[in-house]
DNA sequence: CCCGTCGTTATTTTT
DNA sequence: TAACGACGGG
């Protein structure tokens, strides 16, 4: 039985709906493709749906709703379950995400998956391409992974490459690249849409337990799915099964990801009797802000057609503001927000600067932190593309599968033990060369349910096997002790992990509040913590301070083997990880177009509006730029109140400081929608101001010296201070030899990790209670 | 093998 | 401009 309160949210949405979107709730038994335009209500109409459909007897587990981006996922099932709380027991990911969801339920040695596989980003994969391929330069390199990647979206593998393709010339290192992504038992991102659909092609009885297993799928963001997405969802849908997509061709952003609008196009020719529901009201923006989307993205040829029509009451008419150069738009910016905030008493949250490139956030960051704006970047310097993150990574990474090439070169000289390429070269050879001499199989040929995880051999006789296998590796007595140790680590960190307690040593560790710990005693053991805190003090950065985030990170994670993996998943699937400046909630985005995709703002400021900025104009095709249009629509309509738009004279570009013209989408909008304030004269320039002040931060550490003691300084039940956090007090110790770890909970109800006397600098003791 | 210096190059967008 | 890679001396 439903809670009532369950009911009458349910009921209350259902009431809220128009005719449309009721129809597309209600809709059943006949696939249907809803095309939605921007802000007409799509994620209510799948939330609702989802909803609607356990109440009408669908068990919640039958249920498969997939999107393209982690928020989206995110936000989907927080609005399904506020409907109705069964959805909890639904299945809503990301593509990608269930596609690794799916690998490691029926993972199987046959696949060459490790069973702690991991997820090699971009990077990681060219790693892999050039150790294919020594010689070749990183230019060619990165081209031709883009095209492997393309070719996956496709839905091809090397075989089925014929001469004629399109990818014919990069068929056989393709091949190669594969047989070497299979050896190393890891999956790029194109593999997570692949080998699902392959394994789901080739084993029947597989395909009709997750046929039967999912009664209905729905997916939002249809127009971005590329031709392996579809082919996984066709594998998926039997007649019986309910399919719904949600898609809006003006708002295909992705094509160059080899997202293919034909899906969108040719539904109904794939799945036989669909029915097209559309939704063409937007309940988002005010009639003036959709003239102005409309205006643009009618020059587009070859839509479906449709427009949006508001429903929202009236405002004012977008403004076009024409800037001398890049330090004027940042303070045209900070002007609009600061005396919007003090007249309308509106909030920095509000706002939202969307541009075309993540490089254009710099300066908009400086600008805002002289100013004293809060702000978030979402993207960007992405967190887990950073050094010492990737650092940190490989190693973890490499306690879960010890074939893990890439990782583990990344990470055997870090920090520095003397071993250099070529000896690199020869550890690699050896350690990392598969254990049967089987060729390995590009294709999953038999995958069985991954019920009984086979206990391994042990993993005292493993570490034995590696260790004699360094000894016979013709390098110097100084690196194969180097890397005795650090396998020994490895093998150290692994047996904790498993809590195989057969290791008596000094260790009292808890087993408890999560996997926080075991990050932070990984970081330690593995010496990466010590060597980037010597790097900060070098180079004054803030590596320690990024460590001890992913350190935080992992405390809603369980500490165990799976904990690790589902961690590491995050870390690779969940790309967008803002950094938030002065840690407050209220705070202005500063987000890529791309980024926005599925969001809103009350506030929108579009920023750097000229040719060559937005639209790119790099060798690129009618289409290419009717893209570029289509991701302008997408920024107009993210909008709920105003727009704002901006374009400046003189921008820093590419090294230098080059002229710009107004961009064409300007040209395209009609006169009368929008009005134009030109600053840019020569005088701007005597308002300007530069704060290039070098010593604007204070030093983050002023780090004590002396390393020992921390036993009887940091004690449980001790209240602390931090400058950041405020009072809190400590919650638990772990101890490692010489090493402590503890846990201290704010007042603020944030719990943070602490490994002295990295990140103690400050943290002041304010009481011992004894 | 390590680290510093000099010269080159770069800006799409992301799962 | 700044960030990164190539190269050479220690």
């Amino acid at each position: 039985m439903k809670s009532e309160k369950n009911m009458s949210n349910l009921e209350y949405a259902l009431t809220s709906l128009n005719k449309e979107q009721l129809d597309a709730v209600t809709h059943f038994n006949a696939p249907l493709l809803i095309l939605a335009g921007a802000g007409a209500g799509k994620t209510k109409v799948i939330t609702t749906k989802i909803a609607y459909l356990i109440e009408k007897g669908i068990e919640p587990y039958k249920i498969l709703a997939v999107t393209f981006t982690n928020k989206a996922a995110e936000e989907m099932k927080t609005r399904a379950i506020k409907l109705n709380e069964a959805s909890a027991e639904s299945t809503i990911r990301t593509f990608h995400s269930f596609g690794a969801w799916f690998l490691r339920r029926f993972y199987s040695d046959n696949t060459m998956l490790s069973r702690g596989f991991s997820i090699y980003d971009d990077s990681d994969c060219i790693t892999l391409l050039s150790s294919c391929f020594p010689s070749t330069n990183k230019l060619t390199l990165k081209q031709l992974y883009k095209r492997i990647s393309r070719a996956k979206d496709d839905f091809l593998l090397p075989e089925d490459i014929s001469a004629d393709s399109e990818y014919f010339d990069i068929k056989d290192s393709y091949q190669k690249y594969q047989i070497k992504l299979r050896e190393t038992g890891n999956v790029d991102f194109g593999d997570l849409i692949l080998l699902p659909t392959l394994c789901l092609k080739q084993n029947p009885d597989i395909k009709k337990y997750i046929q039967n297993y999912f009664s209905v799928i729905l997916v939002d963001e249809f127009q971005d799915s590329n031709i392996a997405q579809m082919e996984l969802l066709k594998e998926l849908t039997a007649d019986k099964t309910y399919l719904c997509v949600v898609g809006d061709d003006d708002q295909s952003i992705y094509k160059f990801r080899g997202a293919s609008v034909s899906n969108i196009l040719s539904f109904q020719d794939i799945f036989n009797n669909a029915d097209i529901i559309k939704l063409e009201k937007n309940y988002r923006s005010t009639p003036q802000i959709l003239h102005v989307a409309n205006s643009i993205i009618k020059n587009n040829e070859g839509r479906l057609g449709k427009e949006l029509k508001p429903t929202q009451p009236d405002n004012i008419k977008p403004i076009l503001f024409i800037e001398e150069n890049q330090t004027m738009e940042a303070e045209r910016i900070i002007s609009l927000i600061s005396t919007d905030i003090k007249e309308n008493k509106t909030h920095f949250s509000d706002w939202a600067i969307l541009y075309r490139t993540n490089s254009q956030s710099r300066n908009l960051e400086t600008s805002f932190l002289n100013a004293g704006i809060p702000y978030k970047v979402i993207g960007s310097l992405r967190f887990y593309e950073r050094e010492e993150i990737k650092d940190s990574i490989a190693f973890l990474k490499l306690i879960l599968n010890l074939k893990d090439e890439v990782s583990f070169v990344r990470i055997i000289n870090k920090p520095p033990r003397g071993i250099g390429e070529v000896s690199k070269q020869k550890l690699t050879s050896i350690l990392m060369e598969t254990s049967s001499s089987t060729t390995p199989t590009v294709v999953p040929l038999e995958l069985h349910f991954n019920e009984d995880k086979n206990s391994d051999t042990d993993i005292d006789d493993k570490l034995e096997t590696v260790l004699k296998k360094i000894s016979k590796i013709s390098v110097s007595k100084k690196i194969k002790t180097e890397t005795e140790i650090f396998f020994k680590q490895i093998f150290f960190l692994r047996k904790i992990l498993e809590k195989k307690e057969s290791i008596e040593t000094s260790i009292t560790l808890q087993y408890s509040s999560g996997l926080s710990f075991f990050v932070a005693l990984a970081l330690e053991v593995s010496e990466l913590v010590n060597y980037h805190h010597t790097q900060d003090e070098i180079l004054n950065t803030q590596k320690l301070s990024n460590l001890q985030e992913l350190v935080n990170m992992a405390i809603n994670y369980e500490f165990s083997e799976d904990g690790l993996v589902s961690f590491l998943e995050m870390l690779s699937l969940d790309t967008n990880i803002s950094v938030t400046q002065n840690n407050s909630n209220d705070a202005v985005t500063l987000i890529t177009i791309h980024g926005t995709k599925g969001l809103e703002f009350n506030q929108v400021i579009i920023t750097g509006l000229e040719e060559n900025v937005f639209p790119i104009t790099r060798n690129s095709t009618t289409e290419d730029i009717e893209e570029e249009r289509r991701l302008m629509y997408v920024a107009c309509t993210r909008a709920r109140d105003r727009l704002f738009m901006i374009s400046v004279r003189m921008r820093m570009w590419e090294g230098r400081a080059s002229t710009m013209d107004l961009s064409r989408f300007i040209y395209e909008i009609e006169k009368d929608l929008f009005i134009v304030k030109d600053n840019s004269t020569a005088n701007a320039f005597s308002k300007k101001e530069y704060h290039t002040n070098e010593n604007f931060f204070p030093k983050m550490y002023s780090l004590e010296k002396g390393y020992t003691q921390h036993h009887s300084k940091w004690k449980k039940d001790t209240v602390v201070y931090s400058d950041e956090y405020g009072y809190g007090r400590i919650t638990k110790c772990e101890y490692c030899n010489e090493d402590i770890t503890f846990e201290v909970m704010f007042e603020s109800k944030e719990r943070k990790i602490y490994f002295p006397p990295y990140n103690t600098a400050s943290l002041e003791i304010v009481s011992t209670d004894e």
